[in-house]
DNA sequence: CGCGGTGTTGACAACAGTCAATTACTGTGG
DNA sequence: CCACAGTAATTGACTGTTGTCAACACCGCG
């Protein structure tokens, strides 16, 4: 029914290049923001950041019931882990964005329920090392094993904030919800600032992520954009009011 | 708003006891689904199912926002993870149901964003060596950890499950999947069997569970009941027509 | 130029929440 | 033993939110 799809390539690589830091920095950015890294731990991100590998938009990382590949992280471009119904409709879990980890992050090889696709032009690169690091005992990494362990148990919070937002608020409050926690996301990788990021999401997969459809997706951004709380347009999104978009979402702006 | 509350102790002391297991005999059952294990896992799961801790109903587990306390595992009772939001509404992210971990599944000391809650009485022993077993690079017992890792993929797979209900299923199929889930779950530890099992759970912890209101969750069980496909009643829960349960809910019965 | 994807709008229908009242059951205390 | 209060389940009437359907404007692209 929806189809993952956006815009076109050239309007969203001028989105999402918005701000554009290299490889390195989103690497080094998001694991240094939950753990100080030795020269060797920084030295190994400069390897991994070397080699990232190309994934041309609306194409699946994952297949869903298949056995899972290696784990990678995104450096650039927006992902997401998705499940589509018997009935053609698909619900978005989770958003990936850089810095994200996808893929399984205990050795496990177990298939999953869910598939993931890149929603834009993306790269990522090996997690092998990263993953294996968190895996172990005594790590040879302590500082990237404490990073990435974190990052698993913020991404089951994130899947938290989804089943809260689905469950429990009005559509407006998801909405401004999932606004402020791509923001915070975004900014904790130096993608977002002055209360304004690039989203290359079309309302599509706003409406698949959020659980309403197109429509509503639509009335919503009008309704929060005559209020004064957000603009979105041509992929970027304004926090015109963050006080009262907290207020709203009633979620702390992490 | 809703109150997590149960009905009365002795009602659910009967109906949580319905097929009585040993301590021991949930934590074998559940163990073994997922690998075969030597002689000492067995012992010292043996050895873990002799020191059960009791709490009473209602009460906290773990608060939300605080340190998160060890790990556990729920051999008797059920229990459930929740937020609570600013206008005091209640989502429950997950029902814990006995064969369940609950707490820090990987050596962090970071707190949760949720809370957990015993629904019933309940027993849980420790599963700090469960969860240590998992986080080693060699284990001392690669059964048990491979265990443990694959239910920490399941209660992901979990979560991804109720995003799924509360984005893109309408009130019908949503119940109907979470019984049939319940179902399946409790089957697996010997719980329930011939299409039957025992559900200590209020409509308004019901309505906390599946995001709507208690009404709501009432006409949902009344139209199901006309349908023929379900029976709930005294705490316990029919399902009559499995077939048309599973293409209702859209599911795959697990 | 026509095509497909996207965003936008209006009219309408269906679904789900709120409010209020009733029943049934349990445990309590007189 | 019986009133009483409290909780849960149930029902009806009403309201409000959200989905569906249809139409149209815009744009980039072939």
């Amino acid at each position: 029914m929806h189809v993952l799809l956006a815009r076109s390539p050239r309007e969203f690589a001028a989105a999402v290049n918005d701000v554009p830091p290299s490889h390195f920095h989103v690497l080094a950015e998001r694991f240094l923001t939950y753990a100080s890294l030795s020269d060797a731990e920084m030295r190994l991100l400069r390897d991994l950041a070397e080699g990232p590998r190309y994934h041309p938009p609306y194409r699946d990382l994952h297949a869903a019931e298949a056995l899972p590949s290696a784990p990678r992280m995104i450096v650039a471009g927006w992902a997401a882990q998705y499940r589509v119904l018997p009935d053609g409709n698909r619900q978005i879990i989770s958003l990936l964005l850089p810095g994200d980890l996808t893929g399984p992050l205990r050795q496990l090889r177990l298939p999953a329920s869910c598939a993931v696709a890149a929603l834009t032009e993306l790269e990522t690169v090996s997690a092998q090392l990263l993953v294996e690091a968190a895996d172990a005992t005594a790590p040879v990494h302590p500082g990237l094993a404490h990073a990435v362990r974190i990052m698993a148990h913020l991404g089951n919070e994130l899947l938290c904030d989804q089943i809260v937002r689905l469950g429990r608020q009005t559509a407006c409050a998801r909405f401004a919800y999932l606004m402020l926690e791509l923001y915070g996301r975004l900014g904790r990788v130096g993608l977002a600032g002055d209360n304004s990021f690039a989203m290359p999401l079309t309302q599509n997969v706003l409406a698949d992520v959020l659980g309403f459809s197109v429509v509503h997706v639509n009335r919503t951004v009008q309704q929060l954009r005559r209020d004064g709380l957000l603009d979105v347009r041509d992929g970027r999104v304004n926090l015109v009011h963050p006080e009262r978009l907290q207020a709203l979402a009633g979620a702390a702006m992490t």
